[in-house]
DNA sequence: ATGCCAACGGAACGTTGA
């Protein structure tokens, strides 16, 4: 079985792009971020003509996540219990209007196997610069989600679920293209902050004293071939240069980790005219699906 | 070669991303 994870920039330029991804890796699951259209305006019909489920949330031009698979999709879920909204504030922090829940969770059963699947896609808000008010809301977004995910793993300790999608940190110095450069100017991604709340989902919970409960989970993509970054920018000749990224992960439960077979990085889709800044992230699995 | 930012809304250009 085969599951991408992929920020595709807008599923209504590039559908074309993504059927001949799925066609490409024969993927059973794509899960998508950045899909940039509400769920009227998803382009579902040549994904259905190919044998594909779709599903999607969104609530206006940003943002967006989606979920197609040819396995079930069943028991969707937009957004997780506790998810943190966006509230825009003036300069002394005062809220200028009610958190609004943006569309960057969606989540299904998929598989027609014995248990199945939970897969989530997920799309980490980017944190902007170090004193903007998003990058408090990345990251009270991940401690929110680290506590969902350890509450259903705590319930329920065999439950198979994957959490991918656009991370927007990179947890390794060697994950950008250069350290320096991301520390002194660009100040964001590779923070000791974002990594750490990060890297609490390679942890188990505590279940104490207001800490998450439940078993560790483990990053599947880290030895993925094909490439060593995941996003390259539009700009500046990133891509040519391979002045890249590597952003977009899978947290995978233990019952599920214990199926992971290999993982791939689709270099070659950021090439040629039409491409979106980020790559597919394929997870394959020792599983019937 | 892989090539110098792109998509959105709305109809010019501001917002957003990373």
């Amino acid at each position: 079985m085969r599951i991408a994870t992929w920020n595709i920039n807008s599923i209504r330029a590039r559908a074309e792009r993504a059927l001949g991804v799925l066609d490409r890796w024969d993927l059973d699951v794509l899960l998508l971020q950045e899909t940039k259209c509400k769920p009227e305006q998803f382009p579902a019909e040549p994904f259905e003509a190919a044998g594909y489920q779709v599903a999607a949330a969104g609530l206006n031009q940003w943002n967006g996540v989606a979920i197609i698979s040819r396995i079930g999709l069943d028991n969707v879920e937009i957004g997780f219990p506790g998810q943190p909204g966006f509230a825009k504030e003036d300069g002394a922090g005062a809220l200028l209007s009610e958190p609004v829940v943006e569309a960057r969770a969606i989540r299904a059963r998929v598989g027609t196997g014995s248990r199945g699947i939970d897969v989530w896609s997920l799309y980490i808000p980017n944190g902007r610069s170090y004193n903007d008010p998003h990058f408090r809301y990345k990251l009270e977004f991940l401690r929110r989600l680290r506590a969902a995910v350890g509450e259903q793993l705590a319930a329920d300790p065999a439950r198979r679920i994957l959490l991918a999608g656009d991370w927007n940190v990179a947890p390794e110095d060697t994950d950008v293209w250069d350290i320096d450069f991301f520390r002194n100017d660009v100040g964001m991604y590779v923070t000791d902050e974002e990594r750490a709340v990060f890297n609490a989902f390679g942890k188990p919970g505590t279940g104490t004293e207001g800490d998450f409960a439940g078993p560790a989970l483990t990053e599947l993509t880290r030895g993925a071939d094909g490439a060593d970054y995941t996003f390259w920018d539009y700009q500046r000749l990133r891509f040519p240069k391979n002045h890249g990224m590597r952003i977009d992960f899978g947290w995978a439960s233990p019952e599920l980790a214990d199926l992971f077979a290999a993982a791939h990085i689709d270099r070659d889709e950021r090439k040629g005219k039409g491409a979106s800044d980020h790559v597919p992230v394929i997870m394959e699995f020792d599983a019937e699906a």
